[in-house]
DNA sequence: TATTATAGTGTATCTTTTACAATATTTAAA
DNA sequence: TTTAAATATTGTAAAAGATACACTATAATA
């Protein structure tokens, strides 16, 4: 059997860029130029060319839309229904990023090939989406929340150096519940995946909190939270 | 942009069945009857239809080396490396498969379409594997052994009633060590996943084991083991 | 009735988790 | 200079969960 005996899916990849700005958890989307869902906005996603892998398409979508690269990426799963896209057969691999509060910053968003408007949303206030997209996000955060609980993802939201409350701070917003700071800092002291540099975070009007930095690997299983406090 | 404007990968779907047979872990391997790799062993797969969804075809591919049809079946990974398949652009989602021990007596291996022959093979003497199907094995193996310690997909293994020595036993099968009996059964019942049948196994020589039933949802994330004995 | 083979059970110790509030350090205002 | 404001930092006792460990119970069979 030849590879082109019969009609096959198309391939697409689609991207939840997570990040944290303003204290909320976000995530990118983009505003669809073009039929179907024009109009709409949808994750931001592509077909895959034949010539890069899906981990590469992923980063390529991600570095049009915000013009960098370096994030923390993984893929999250793939759908594959009869019904998702209006145009015909096409499965797509959702893959997602989480992005730091120093990229953040540096993020230019720019509209790119059929997109005619890109921005943040909070998880919270969410527009109608394209597609399947509604699940696939509810997926991610499914993912994003046990992520937190069992892994070192948190630290990727992180910039190199930071505080205690910041990130206990990111972990109250993710998994959306109040921890005991003591407990907090204790067990993750525990731990022993964190150094303290021993400078102090300079730019503050009250007692300045010690910075420390992340010495594991980014997304190692670690049993971070067990529930801490309230 | 219509969906045929570019030359698109090809989708296939591999399927890793699992069961255990003489206290062992053993998967499903066919034998190629055509090239690429004629001859070699690999993963049951195949194309992906253009009018099925992903789960069907993993299904499809599964009742056709086996048989059967109601199984766990759960989503891997899907594998997008440009080089996988010599014939070109092949992308691959991989779905392992749980066969309890029940379901093991009933089924008939048969050959099908490109495939000469279909045999289990014990996860300790495994044959050279054709394309990356020894990658795609090594990452089941270790989701499957993840899912035993925080799910309960082990009950996929047994039949519908059991004895807390089986239960034990396969778990000590996939997790490749020895576990405290007693601590064992003081965890697994303090779940609240168990009912006991007031039956007892009937077939041995010795004191009859009290037989149980499974009253989770197969797959739920339960905390099953911590380390339990030595 | 004695043997064989496996089923079934309890407890003390250690570790981890939880609940909970006072003191320390800096900047800024009085 | 003192005081107020804001957040950082720290400890302990009780509860829950995990671990290590060995003897008794029950049925079939010799």
């Amino acid at each position: 059997m030849a590879l082109k005996d019969y009609p096959q899916p198309s391939v697409t990849v689609d991207i939840i860029i997570f990040s944290l700005k303003e204290k909320k958890l976000q995530v990118l989307l983009v505003k669809r130029d073009k039929e179907p869902f024009k109009g709409k906005w949808a994750l931001p996603g592509g077909f895959v060319r034949i010539d890069e892998s899906l981990e590469e398409a992923a980063k390529r979508e991600l570095h049009e839309e915000t013009g960098i690269k370096e994030v923390y990426l993984e893929q999250l799963y793939t759908f594959g229904g009869l019904k998702r896209d209006p145009r015909g057969r096409v499965i797509t691999v959702g893959y997602f990023a989480l992005i730091s509060s120093e990229d953040i910053e540096k993020i230019k968003l720019r509209a790119s090939a059929d997109v005619s408007d890109v921005r943040w949303f909070s998880m919270q206030k969410l527009p109608e989406l394209s597609f399947d997209h509604d699940k696939i996000l509810a997926y991610a955060l499914k993912r994003l929340k046990w992520k937190f609980e069992y892994t070192t993802v948190a630290f990727s939201f992180l910039p190199k150096k930071f505080t205690l409350t910041q990130l206990q701070e990111i972990y109250e917003i993710v998994l959306n519940k109040e921890l005991d700071k003591r407990n907090f800092r204790k067990k993750i002291l525990s731990l022993g995946i964190l150094k303290t540099t021993k400078e102090k975070k300079k730019d503050v009007s009250h007692r300045p909190p010690e910075l420390y930095t992340f010495t594991g690997r980014i997304g190692e299983i670690v049993e971070i939270i067990s529930k801490i406090g309230s």
